[in-house]
Parts: structure tokens; C-alpha cells; sequence
DNA sequence: AACTAACTAGACCAGTAAGTCTAGATAAAT
DNA sequence: ATTTATCTAGACTTACTGGTCTAGTTAGTT
């Protein structure tokens, strides 16, 4: 009957099966993994149709058929619906840490200029913002915020609030290394991403226009223009 | 049958709908609108169901019961659950529009000190952006996008766009006035309004968390810090 | 007072979807 | 070859909800 033979309460357990609750059949072996990967298709599936049409209209034989998988492995990977649903944004919510983090590394204070640095990590950060993955898990969080409330500390724990706080440090290095006015390195963190997703919000129009490459470079552009001339410790000559 | 005799296509006719589809007995009289007042009442309700359970959760029931109405008074007044859902975000960014546009008229180039002017209007739109029903409206639009593409332009056409354009012609005037450097108003407008909500949006967690006062403040002084040092003409005595 | 349009309460139908269950297939490990 | 765990296809139960309909009520207008 019971699953685990009580070894975990997995009904809510979604911290266990979100991190990596693998079947029992992958450490079995040596080699392992059978047919394993079924569960990261199901996490794929589950995302993209989560974010197609919504949590309460998406159907679980919806998510099993897009997987290519049927209905009953679905629940026997994931208890729940609502389990499904935290996996799912939990994964894709890593994914795109790890991408942003990879970017925000790249501002060191060696190198270059510092324009022409923070010019490259702003269009990437761009890139990122813009990815079609990044609109839907922003659009399926606050989708779900309200009946879901945990799920903000899911995202915002691994993405939001960890590459602000990257970002801030290496503000700090910069700062520390005389690149940058001394300051808050936390505020200008916030408002250089600010300056790169603000406008890039408005054109966007929610994922649902593709923001012609130029036109990117072009904010990016604008906004390593403004943040300098506000931390920038000389002045950079103008016209 | 055909319940205006076929003067309009209603089926799918929420242009119509949206803007004010007033029931007949409020032409008939003089004083008119005996208690046609419910047509609001039902839009309030559904707004606030349709934030609070989503789309496809909120039932037409439960719409009806907060609105303390009957089911089929609610589909007297809107042809489906679809149009009224048009309908509910329409009304809530038109009031959202005219909250916003209040405050950037307040940006004229006369007065005490721009920063002080710059401040206070920041300070009033951070104050608009938190609104509960702004988070609300924001969250639904997100939500729900991808099943109904033609809400953006409902509430595009009537906030975002609308209020950047707005700002982007005060800059203007403040430019031409000798005020703010020569640019581009439109990037200027764009950036202010980045330096003010991006800050804002990472700290208040999809609304789900008030921020204070005080942090407001800080939030909106900042913002003008930097935009000032970036579209000033003549350098504020620093330090 | 009579008329009329909007309202109410609640029954009702039809469609859909979460989650369970059964019976059988597949494939890794011993 | 046998065992064991996972997988598949699909039927099935249960519960909910959009939208309609009916019968009767309320209130403004003439």
C-alpha cells in the first residue's frame, strides 16, 4: 500500500520530489536509469502546458500525452497535480538561474573598458529576460500567486532575489576596485536591472512580441549610458 | 429571440460590451437608472474573483454571490463569462489609467526644485503601482494572455502605453524648457519609470508583500538620484 | 392600476477533468 | 528464465461548473 513504506511523508512533500525524489529503480544499478528520464520529460511537458493554458485548465492527460507518457506515470511520479505543478516551476526556475548567474559572473573588473563590459552582460541579461521560458514561468507565477503562495519562495529563492544579489556583489567589486562610485552596491544592482528590463517589459508586451536584436542592443545601450553617468567615478567625455 | 434585434452582433461584440453596454432601462427615464447600478457591482465582484481564483477557477456562482446578485442577472447584463471577463479588466485599467495620468500631470516644468517635483511624482506613481488593484490587474493580464491575446490591447492601449506616452511628453516639455539635457523623451520616460517600479517589483514579491512607507521613499529617491545625474544639465553640488 | 423590464431562487443539463483501478506489456537485474 | 518495478491504454467514479430555463417578485413608468 504504501509507497515508501513510510519512509517519507510524500503527500506534501513537495521539497523532497521537487529537489530530486528519483525511483527507486535509478540506484538500483550501476548504469541505473532505466527509462528514468521519463520523469524530466513529464517536468517538461508539465511546464510548457502549465504554461499554455493555465494551472486549473491544463489536464494531467494533457501534460501525459505532450510527454508521451501516460496518464498513471504521471501520478506515479508526482502525487499530485499540485505537486506536478511546484516540480515543474521549481525545475524551470533553476534552469534559468543557473543561465542568469553564468551572465552576471561575466561583469569582473578586469578587462575593457567597464562600458563595453557592462554593455555585453546587459544585452545577455536581455537574453535571458527575453527567453521564451523566462515569460512564461514570470506569467505562471503570478498566474498562480494567489493559490499558490508558496510557489514565490520557490522562484524567488532561486532566481529573482539570488541574481540580484550576484549582481550586487560584483557591484561591490567594482566599486571596492575604484571602477565604480562608492555606494550602495545592493541599489545599483536593482537599478541596473532595472534600466535593462523595465523598458524591455514595456516592448515586449509580455512575451508576446519578439524584440528585434538592434532594438535590444539599442536599451542596453541606453541603460549602461544612464547607469554610468550616475556611478561611473570619471566622467566618460561626452559629445 | 434576438435580444436587441440584431442592431448589434453581441456573441462576440465586448468592444461594445466593454465600454458601456448599459442595460435599456437606463435611457427610458429621465432620473434613469432605477438600480442599474448591480452592472457595476457585478463588474467590481467578478474583478475581484477573477483576481483572487483566476480565470477558469472563479465561478460564475461565486462572482454572483459576492455581488450579491443572482446567476442569471449576471448573464442579463454580460453574454458570457469571457465578455465579462474583458469587461472587469477593461473597467479596472481605465480606473488605473485615469489614477496614473493624474499623478504625471503633475510633472510641469514650473515650480520649486525639479528634483523636489520629480520626488513627489515618483512617490505618487510608486504609490499607484502598489495599489492592490494594480497587482491584481497585472497578475490577471499575465494570467490569462495567453488564452486571450486581445486583453493586452484592453489594458495596453488604456495603462502602460498610454501613461509612458504621457510621461514621455512631460519630458519633453522639460527638455525643450532647458530643464532635463536634450534626448530622447520617449527613453527618458521609460527609464524613469523602470528606475521607479523595478526596485519596487523585486521587493514587493508580486504584491504579496506591502512595502513601507519608508522604503517607498528611499525607492523614489534613489531613482531620482540616478536619473537626474544622467538627464540633468547643469551637475547637482554633490557631496 | 396596469404594464413592463429587470430581478431572484433554484432546478437542470451537458461537458469536462482529477484521480483510481485493472490488466497486461516491457525491460533491467539476478 | 524469473523476478520486480515501471510502464501503457483506457474504462470508471466523482465532483464541479457554464449556461439555460422556469416561475414568481420588484419597482419604475404611464
Amino acid at each position: 500500500m504504501a509507497r515508501l513504506t513510510g519512509l517519507v511523508d510524500w503527500s506534501k512533500g513537495y521539497a523532497v520530489a521537487v529537489s530530486d525524489a528519483q525511483p527507486v529503480t535509478r540506484r538500483t544499478g550501476g548504469v541505473a536509469r532505466g527509462r528514468i528520464d521519463k520523469r524530466q520529460k513529464i517536468l517538461d511537458a508539465a511546464f510548457a502546458v502549465f504554461a499554455r493554458e493555465g494551472y486549473a485548465q491544463a489536464g494531467v492527460d494533457a501534460i501525459a500525452a505532450e510527454a508521451g507518457v501516460a496518464k498513471a506515470t504521471v501520478y506515479n511520479h508526482f502525487h499530485d497535480k499540485e505537486t506536478l505543478l511546484r516540480a515543474a516551476i521549481a525545475a524551470s526556475a533553476d534552469q534559468a538561474l543557473t543561465e542568469n548567474l553564468a551572465v552576471v559572473e561575466q561583469l569582473t573588473e578586469r578587462g575593457e573598458s567597464l562600458r563595453a563590459t557592462l554593455e555585453t552582460v546587459g544585452i545577455r541579461l536581455i537574453q535571458c529576460y527575453c527567453r521564451e521560458q523566462s515569460w512564461a514561468l514570470r506569467r505562471l507565477l503570478a498566474a498562480e500567486i494567489t493559490q499558490f503562495p508558496d510557489l514565490l519562495e520557490i522562484v524567488q529563492g532561486r532566481a529573482t532575489e539570488r541574481i540580484t544579489e550576484a549582481l550586487a556583489d560584483r557591484m561591490a567589486r567594482l566599486m571596492i576596485a575604484g571602477r565604480l562610485r562608492a555606494g550602495d552596491p545592493r541599489v545599483a544592482a536593482e537599478q541596473f536591472l532595472a534600466l535593462l528590463t523595465g523598458p524591455v517589459e514595456i516592448r515586449a508586451r509580455l512575451g508576446t512580441r519578439q524584440i528585434p536584436e538592434s532594438e535590444r542592443r539599442d536599451v542596453a545601450r541606453a541603460a549602461v549610458d544612464t547607469f554610468l553617468q550616475a556611478y561611473a567615478v570619471e566622467r566618460p567625455a561626452s559629445g
